[in-house]
DNA sequence: AACCTTGTCAACCGCGGTCCT
DNA sequence: GAGGACCGCGGTTGACAAGGT
């Protein structure tokens, strides 16, 4: 037996709604309040309506706070970020635009902004928050250096999020560097991240060796002798645009994000792995953790970073 | 001018989660 | 604890407009 049915659909309106049904529901709402029941209140209201119609109408259009008409660059950077860290989660990235609903964002994403990250019109911030004042929230995104071309540019496809099993493959399955590092970083398309340099030491730890962080203009980093028999190319990390404190840059090419990039370091699984502080992608956000909590993590799931090259897949 | 294609966006649908009895 | 009612969400649809042929 199945839910029932939340109305009875023969006997309600559907399709667009009129000017009269508006003023109705809004001047019902503005005088009631939705009383927590939006089955109930169609009748009350004198509507012909489903209760999830009027609700939706209300959420979507009728609320007074509202915000009609096109979207902002930095909305427009709000949301790719977003999505490149979250997904398809609309609420949530809605929640975090003034007067937008998940609604709008969705159509938005899907007939506009995804085409223009493809076409390269957005690239996103690649100097975010480089203040050393770090901030405990991060529910807000400062988009104050993010670049925004309104030439279209060439720009790689998007691609999907690296998986282990492709990642490994990418590398021959062990320690055969067919891939390089390094055509990973420094990709146009990628969201460029910063890493503190005691994570990113920590991260290289097996795999190779820490040349120097410290600098400010490059750094440089090779294969460890676990990695000998893999090419010997140096991986040149962007450290270009790096501030003093000595971040690093890095960036990813897909929307896998930082946690692609972090699995290819060998961190394990993506996703929320790292509850959220290892994945940050605004330093000014995240505190200097001890990310020696991570030799716990991975041993607590058995997986080390030369497990990964060599092509022993994570659950 | 007529037809076709593409883009846009409001609205619908169904599912999972939560609350209440 | 079970089951019903409702809410909220993300995916999808369909009507309409605009642009192209």
């Amino acid at each position: 037996m199945g839910r029932a049915p939340c109305c009875d659909k023969a006997n309600v309106k559907r399709g667009p709604w009129s000017p009269e049904e508006d003023a109705v529901l809004k001047d019902y709402i503005e005088r009631h309040g939705t009383v927590g029941n939006w089955i109930a209140l169609p009748q009350k209201a004198g509507l012909k309506r489903c209760g999830k119609s009027c609700r939706l109408r209300w959420l979507n259009y009728l609320r007074p706070d509202i915000k009609h008409g096109g979207f902002t660059e930095e909305e427009d950077l709000v949301i790719c970020t977003l999505y490149n860290k979250i997904g398809s989660r609309w609420s949530v990235i809605a929640s975090k635009l003034q007067g937008r609903t998940d609604n709008d964002v969705k159509n938005y994403w899907n007939t506009k902004l995804k085409k223009k990250v493809i076409t390269g019109q957005i690239s996103l911030p690649t100097n975010i928050a480089t203040s050393s004042s770090p901030s405990p929230s991060n529910s807000t995104y400062s988009t104050s250096t993010a670049s925004i071309h309104h030439s279209p540019s060439p720009a790689p496809p998007l691609q999907p999020p690296l998986l282990p099993a492709t990642i490994t493959q990418a590398y021959g399955g062990g320690a055969d560097f067919s891939v390089p590092l390094e055509k990973r970083l420094g990709t146009n398309f990628g969201f460029p991240q910063k890493l503190y340099p005691e994570m990113a030491q920590f991260s290289m730890m097996g795999l190779m060796e820490q040349r120097d962080f410290s600098g400010s203009v490059s750094v440089s980093v090779s294969p460890s002798e676990d990695m000998s028999a893999a090419s010997s190319s140096p991986i040149t990390v962007d450290n270009s645009s790096s501030s003093s404190n000595g971040y690093v840059n890095w960036s990813t090419d897909g929307v896998g994000g930082d946690d692609a990039f972090l699995s290819e370091l060998g961190f394990g699984p993506t996703g929320d792995f790292y509850g959220g502080y290892g994945s940050q992608e605004r330093m000014g956000e995240v505190s200097p953790y001890d990310y020696s909590d991570l030799a716990t993590i991975w041993a607590a799931n058995e997986t080390k970073p030369q497990e990964f090259y060599q092509g022993v897949a994570y659950s």
